[in-house]
DNA sequence: ATACTGACTGAGTGATCAGTCAGTATTTAA
DNA sequence: TTAAATACTGACTGATCACTCAGTCAGTAT
């Protein structure tokens, strides 16, 4: 492995873990058993070295939810929905520090002021909102949701199971006790009165 | 007012808008007129000020929440747990900067090490999730919500109506537009289908 | 052999930080 | 009136911060 790509990989824990604030230069140079100086040949300035992580886990989350709904089938557009709330928890488990990274406060406090911050964080939320809308809109067509409002319910469902991953995050509640319930939430809130 | 209170006042704001490693106490010290070492005099220390202002958070919410869900009168559960959702989100607007620093990470990473912190924090969402919990309770004895988890349920109406709020927060949708669909959605996931 | 390049480093630097402290003003109480 | 307690301050400090820079070194093209 480079050095450049280390230095990445031990500041995304650190930034994640501990916060950008919160980790200086010395701990990354220290952990990574690179010089300081070596870092700043690399990313120019800390806040580059958080633009180039959050860079990579925008393409790695994009990468791993779009592969995984393309390859996929689905039984109905409700089915699609609920595949890609399970699999939101899923990936919020085993991406735990990139998701982290995004419930923190300082890439939005960034975003105000850096526009490739901000473009970064909109690919992001526009990928996941846009997976969740594509499954309401094709459940409408199939008759497996009702009526509504295709893009105001994707960002209720959106921010309901990222606050349910959040729980995890902040040590406050235990995520997976809640999944059942959750799905069984996303089922009512899109079901279609009207059919049958 | 006194200085002691002016300077829990400005911090309060500071430490939401720019967060806590943000603000350097040369910063309240210019924004108050009192002497950065006042405020060490009053608070022992950074972390100490951020203790007692998070006290203060606990205790404004929990007084506006129960205070206003006590005087009032409900339809029926299912109603109180909307009066709720509609209170929480009014809340959010009316003590921004109070929910900014609640949606902050830094109190969650100071309740790791920090019992008080801690048991503030636990305190707040004890005292939100509870009143879910009381509408939902409530609702399944009249009838208007159907037979489900209590807590779990009210946790998720919880995540959500949080979640929607965090929008805001991060500038990145119009939670105001999401009132309508929040609400319906809120009614779907308890709908009682067995009753009628 | 020479010239050049990119990767890397140790030794700094000035700025900024939270916190201290000796001393001064103000209020309170006897 | 005075003594004690409380409120407050400016000047300081040592630590830590992001960042710089002159220079080393291995590889590579000419």
């Amino acid at each position: 492995m480079t050095k450049k790509e280390l230095i990445l990989q031990v500041a995304t824990v650190f930034f994640s873990k501990n916060g950008y604030f919160e980790t200086p230069m010395s701990d990354l140079s220290k952990k990574t058993g690179v010089a300081e100086s070596t870092i700043f040949y690399h990313f120019k300035s800390k806040e580059n070295l958080f633009i180039a992580i959050l860079e990579r886990v925008k393409d790695d989350i994009i990468k791993e939810f779009e592969g995984y709904m393309t390859e996929k089938e689905f039984d109905s557009g409700l089915d699609m929905v609920e595949v890609a709330v399970s699999f939101y928890l899923y990936l919020a488990g085993k991406m735990e520090n990139q998701f982290l990274l995004l419930h923190r406060h300082y890439p939005y406090k960034l975003a105000e002021i850096n526009p490739v911050c901000r473009a970064h964080l909109e690919s992001i939320y526009d990928c996941l909102v846009d997976i969740f809308e594509r499954g309401v809109l094709l459940g409408q067509k199939d008759g497996s949701i009702g009526n509504m409002p295709t893009r105001k319910v994707a960002l209720i469902i959106f921010s309901m199971v990222d606050g349910i991953s959040r729980f995890k995050t902040y040590n406050l509640y235990d995520a997976g006790a809640l999944y059942n319930q959750l799905i069984e939430s996303c089922r009512r809130i899109l079901k279609n009165d009207k059919s049958e």
